[in-house]
DNA sequence: CGGCATTTTCCAACACCGTTCGAAACCTTG
DNA sequence: CAAGGTTTCGAACGGTGTTGGAAAATGCCG
């Protein structure tokens, strides 16, 4: 079958859903086609432009998920809760693929359609907020950067924390009693994501302006 | 001369100053040591635990120039001042490598020594904020995890504006009108990460319990 | 000092990677 | 059919992380 962008492009997410970010490949992925990796070459520049594809795609997804959430939003919900559902599916989106977060972070920022979709509807929730008009910008800059920053501590968590010798353990809770002590307690990501959500839209709240209520 | 962990590390680094993030390889990191590649391995389980080790190294560098920085404070200055000092010298420490936010981000969490030095004097500064002691936790994730996103973001924006065809960059103002507009001005980096932290910080502020003033 | 054992280094090799390039195959058009 | 452009192949290049056995260096003990 002949080759095209996109089916480089969904060959591409497949082996990538797969193998992850890390050991995604362009011979992998020309493997999949029935292809020589040089092939692959003849439709896109090199790896970069797949991986930019391919992040657009991520995005793409990830915006078509919140239009969809939001929809099935009850009329009453607020703008946070609007903040948050477009925060929630982005990061469902990026879990998806394992090293999700790191393509889009290593792609080159949020140059591509998909991305800029995605910004332009959170610009737009929070001008809807009534946020000042010169803070959306870093509103939704923080935000977003924040998400990333998230879910890619998350996704290369070790997946099993490593059997330390008691001593040691002993010794990092004399040296740091803080972040072994009962702050930060056993919380879920999803929590941990969830709280850090609202953290975020009580900062951007404390930006509006006191309208009389 | 003899080779050692440490001294394995301190070649990582000139490297890792040099070439980056990307193209650190153990092949340089031997050649700096007038080694050959293999010898690191009987010091070094792989790439791996050194990037690890460095990464310590990096959150260790960015904690000693933290207390430096925080004892430059004067006396009069409120947490606020202090989490954002402790936020700038981390963005500083991380952008001394090119790639340096990745080395952090890429590499199992905070879990070294260095990373959790970090960590707990940031939660000491929440803490003695007087916030509530169940969100310092997510606050101290929070902010670490949109430090890393943000230097990520801006390490690998691209260097020089793609020369957009004038037609296609019309067809993105008209689908794009806020990403695009004067919304996000031409603030510098500094600025945006400035104002972030400050929108963090109110945001935390909001979750202090109301004290009689 | 010699001899031995351990620690450390070399060096060649493996498998894989992204990428390039000329030749072959294919398809369309005249 | 023949010509020409489009697409694919297949081998190759230089690079990567990693391994394992041979070789050297080092420390130790008689």
């Amino acid at each position: 079958m002949k080759l095209t962008k996109e089916r480089i492009v969904d060959a591409g997410m497949a082996v990538f859903a797969e193998v992850g970010y890390q050991n995604l490949s362009m011979r992998q992925v020309a493997d999949r086609l029935d292809a020589h990796a040089g092939s692959l070459y003849y439709h896109v520049r090199g790896k970069d432009e797949l991986l930019a594809l391919m992040a657009d795609r991520v995005c793409r997804r990830a915006y078509d998920a919140g239009t969809e959430a939001l929809a099935a939003l009850p009329p009453t919900a607020g703008w946070s809760d609007r903040v948050t559902t477009q925060a929630t599916t982005l990061r469902h989106e990026l879990r998806q693929h394992p090293g999700g977060a790191q393509l889009l972070a290593e792609s080159p920022g949020v140059l591509s359609t998909g991305g800029l979709a995605l910004m332009e509807r959170l610009l737009r929730t929070l001008l809807d907020a009534e946020l000042p008009a010169e803070h959306c910008g870093i509103a939704a800059d923080t935000l977003l950067s924040h998400i990333t920053g998230f879910v890619l501590q998350e996704q290369n968590q070790p997946t099993a924390p490593p059997t330390a010798t008691a001593a040691h353990y002993a010794e990092l809770r004399d040296q740091f009693p803080l972040v072994t002590g009962e702050l930060i307690p056993r919380l879920s990501q999803d929590e941990k994501f969830a709280r850090s959500i609202r953290l975020l839209c009580t900062g951007f709240a404390a930006l509006r302006p006191p309208t009389a209520a």
